[in-house]
DNA sequence: ACGCTGTGGGAACGCGCTTTCCAGCAGCTA
DNA sequence: TAGCTGCTGGAAAGCGCGTTCCCACAGCGT
């Protein structure tokens, strides 16, 4: 037996629906849907208030999947993330979520754990949810493969009138704030170079990112520029966190143990290798050898020595994709090009 | 002009629904609901075939919220800490995360940068979008005013279907991951005292929260209980963040210069204080003050010099949390306890 | 050979809400 | 006073999907 049109004072159980509100205020659905939800029909102020306090008596909320269904929109934004637990996308998220909150939307958090896969598969349900938008953060993978599929799925999802924001160095047609990660790889060879290194290590990242690529590329073309090489094997690739960096940093010792200075292509990594070389290798930073990190993540001033990095706006970058995904524009994808800054703390020093 | 029925091609855009697959693959909806969402009822091999391959080659997903309204439940958990923004609540909603997408679950995070209004808000949100559970994470607050509109807002949410977990000191009818903060500030007493320091300083947190009433009052009992005092002005109420650390550890030198070791109630004060110390005091740690924070951030393995601290196994929390929403139990609210373990290195050491 | 059981498919209803569309009414002008 | 216009409230039709209920049909037993 439904409930409906009753005009009990409501005894049966489960979720109160806007029905019962309606009936305890003596009005239709409609209305009482019209005075809950702002809508642009005005409702006499008598009844609005009968609606506004029976809502208020029976602890109404409305039905979100409902309301999302007849609306055929949300208020749900998802974000994706490789990992929450890792200060650099933890700052994104945070200053993505800030402008979320602003507007009232609820955010939707996904970590990939860098698995493009779940990646793809993350874009495809945040569609299902309907979501209003969904941006993208961590660096993209290199596989044209993957990335096709990507590229696909973002574009069903837009295609069901998804908004879509991306955080990496990508070209895909869509909103972007692009971080300068290849010019920041030269800041950081330029440093180092002005420091008098020659002989140089690098703590790369996980295989097939293109982060990892871009300032890789970036830090070996301006070293190359000025004549120095790094050899392959003095390039080492670690997992992109504190502990992966403290292995990477052993294996580079083992092989290249004349390095006088160590690009981290993160600041986790920079640290484990500090870390590393202090525990394990005995070395100090930066007498005997430089570290320089990337991204400037909140710990890297805290470390000792204080790192030297290349610092990211990280919570603009997701504040900025947030609203770019919040305000759209017809004119096309638009980019958002985020300089990079060189941060020089105690890690670096000039080769003696 | 609906497109049901017909068995067109499917040219109208717009997303596509389970009607079009069903059109396409020439079977009702019915069928082809029960193939892409294992029904009981089994469907020919042939004609699963069939549907499948319409699935596919249209990108349908299903309307998770028309899905939701059907089946009047979702596949959404909802998470609510102070801010992603830090690393403990980094740590713990990663645990959690990662359980909820062990079971195929999207989750909900919001922020409630520490206001308690924010935070009854979003349980309403929660309730609204007919979360299948959430897990709140985060110190409570100590107002008894804002204790019960948010143990009435969770009630009307457990009212609903929606099943909850806390992770906090708190007692309410849920289910709760309750970390022992009273028991790891007497550690901390414990420690410092075996070291002989007597004149002891405390950079406390926001006021208003129960995990600062719980560590402090810990802790001082432990002091008291061996006759030495922290004097009120002797304790500094911090924001629980590194900066705020620094500020507070300045504070507390300017009232207190005698002190020979602080208790920080987080890590990320503890980390801000070293600063200060370092920096601005011109003390060093641990020779002239010793200093012990709380929580175990990842960082504090990596400061100079190795925060000690009181190690709280924060990952493990947000998962067994999840685990508790995720298995329900029929026989009241559950608790379970984790034991905090001090964790000593290089930032404290015995009074000369 | 007939009736019965079991299995697959189709039609219709309901989930809770938004949103036309329509009726009624008051205020106004001619 | 008659005829309009401008509002307000209500009725009803979906939004896309899950899920009965029911029918058609094939296989089986006696």
């Amino acid at each position: 037996m439904p409930a409906s049109k009753s005009r009990a004072p409501r005894v049966e159980s489960g979720p109160v629906t806007l029905q019962h509100v309606a009936d305890t205020a003596g009005v239709s659905r409609a209305t009482a849907s019209r005075v809950l939800n702002g809508s642009s029909r005005i409702v006499g102020s008598e009844l609005a208030e009968r609606v506004m306090r029976a809502a208020r008596d029976l602890r109404y909320v409305s039905n979100a999947p409902a309301q999302a269904l007849a609306r055929s929109r949300t208020t749900v934004v998802g974000m994706i993330v490789h990992s929450v637990d890792d200060p650099y996308f933890a700052a994104i998220a945070a200053g993505a979520m800030r402008v979320a909150a602003e507007h009232d939307l609820l955010t939707m958090l996904a970590n990939t754990f860098r698995d493009p896969e779940r990646e793809i598969d993350y874009v495809a349900r945040l569609r299902a949810h309907r979501a209003l938008g969904l941006v993208l953060a961590g660096s993209g993978f290199t596989d044209p493969e993957q990335n096709a599929r990507l590229a696909e799925q973002l574009s069903d999802f837009a295609a069901t009138g998804g908004r879509v924001a991306l955080v990496r160095h990508q070209s895909l047609p869509f909103d972007t704030v692009l971080p300068e990660n290849r010019r920041g790889g030269a800041q950081a060879a330029e440093l180092l170079l002005a420091l008098g290194h020659r002989r140089i290590g690098i703590l790369s990242g996980p295989n097939g990112l293109s982060t990892v690529e871009h300032r890789l590329a970036g830090f070996r073309d301006a070293l190359h520029a000025a004549g120095v090489e790094v050899p392959d094997d003095a390039i080492v690739s670690a997992d992109f966190t504190r502990d992966g960096g403290y292995v990477a940093m052993l294996e580079l010792e083992a092989r290249h143990p004349d390095r006088t200075a160590v690009f981290a292509l993160n600041d986790p990594t920079a640290i484990g290798a500090i870390a590393a070389l202090r525990e394990e290798i005995g070395k100090s930073v930066p007498q005997d050898v430089s570290v320089i990190g990337f991204d400037d993540v909140p710990s890297a001033q805290d470390v000792t020595p204080a790192l030297t990095t290349v610092r990211l706006p990280l919570e603009e970058m997701g504040e900025r994709a947030m609203r770019l995904l919040l305000e759209p524009s017809d004119r096309g994808p638009r980019t958002i090009r985020i300089k990079a800054d060189l941060v020089v703390r105690q890690s670096t020093t000039s080769v003696t």
